[in-house]
DNA sequence: CCTAAAAACTAACGAATGTTTGTTTGGGGC
DNA sequence: GCCCCAAACAAACATTCGTTAGTTTTTAGG
């Protein structure tokens, strides 16, 4: 199918560049650097990506797409709010630990996004991070969650999330549900013993 | 004074990077950008600095050197674990808030450091980290700390505490002293409401 | 086997990079 | 008024960048 090997061999550049580009960042990788890695002369990658720029394009919205459409998929679900606030933290350590460096690379090097794509991933983040923190402030409301100010809760728990890709590694002596469970532990619970 | 005129040149221009690199990122970030932000032509600049990468070095040993120099002046003082734990994390935000550029780019971009300062670069993180993970795992040891993983526990307080300079801005209805307070709750005492 | 398309290669493009060179400028000490 | 030296400049350097052009190799179908 020459379809399907298209796509296979324009899989394998993209799972580079997203290696590639946590590596070095966005500006720091070169197509020359990316061409070695997959096997090929950089020029010959053309042949399946337009360019540089089109590769950061796709894994950055590869990876917002999936956190919005997992955000709008808990969002009507009819746990608790304390619950929908736990599935989402999960669905944060899971793509860590699963797709580390597309998210990294959507976090990090989303700015060298051009215009006018640039302003709809900030948009999407936007709408991504005013439903989590909805989420948030209904479970206040509902006396599930302590008051606090919505937003520093809403950006402590999206950043202490992050660190996993930096530090995780399967077979560090722990695992991923470990992991959960620690993080889960630190966020809701806090880290002082209470008498 | 020549000197302190040299100086003052020197300082404008490593500010002036930290704010660059933190936008552009170092390897996003020109030299005759750089230039234009100080009022200067690229050229000229290396009458004061004698390379990019220079530059870099200076701010993330500057970063560096302030947090392993509070950390044992911390670790000093004879109050309890928590406490000292409470201060590590008033330290951290308040450098974010006071020197958020410098402290982004030396998060950010170290890894560009060029040897064989990048590897003193990393030898000297890790002996902060250690350091502060030994202040967790003895206020576990001690009963002031629940019992979690000591690493997780110790980057989840590092990483909650960054995207201070991602959103902190003074005017943004809330002042350092009431962020501190509200990431130092989620923190210590946890975002669930006990019953 | 033949052919046509897909995908690889080599070579080169213009632009941008960090930095060096050689020269000009301008203000403070004799 | 003259000199001197730090500090600014314009111009150019070699290199690397993303990308294109033109050509050759590989692959798949009749």
């Amino acid at each position: 199918m020459t379809k399907k090997n298209k796509s296979n061999k324009r899989q394998i550049i993209l799972e580079e560049a997203a290696k590639l580009f946590k590596a070095r960042g966005f500006s720091g990788a070169s197509m020359r650097e990316l061409g070695a890695q997959v096997g090929m002369e950089a020029a010959s990658m053309y042949n399946h990506i337009s360019s540089k720029d089109e590769i950061l394009d796709h894994i950055c919205f590869y990876v917002s797409g999936i956190y919005i459409s997992q955000l709008t998929e808990i969002e009507q679900t009819s746990e608790s709010y304390v619950e929908k606030i736990k599935a989402l933290i999960r669905l944060h350590i899971r793509l860590m630990v699963e797709e580390g460096a597309a998210v990294s690379v959507a976090n990090n090097d989303w700015k060298y996004l051009v215009e006018p794509r640039l302003t709809e991933f900030k948009e999407a983040r936007k709408a991504y991070e005013k439903g989590f923190a909805a989420l948030i402030e209904r479970g206040m409301e509902a006396g599930e969650l302590q008051p606090v100010n919505v937003s520093v809760a809403l950006f402590t728990i999206l950043s202490a999330v992050r660190w996993v890709e930096l530090w995780y590694r399967p077979g560090r002596g722990i695992t991923a549900e470990e992991l959960e469970q620690n993080i889960m532990t630190i966020l809701l619970n806090g880290l002082e013993k209470k008498p």
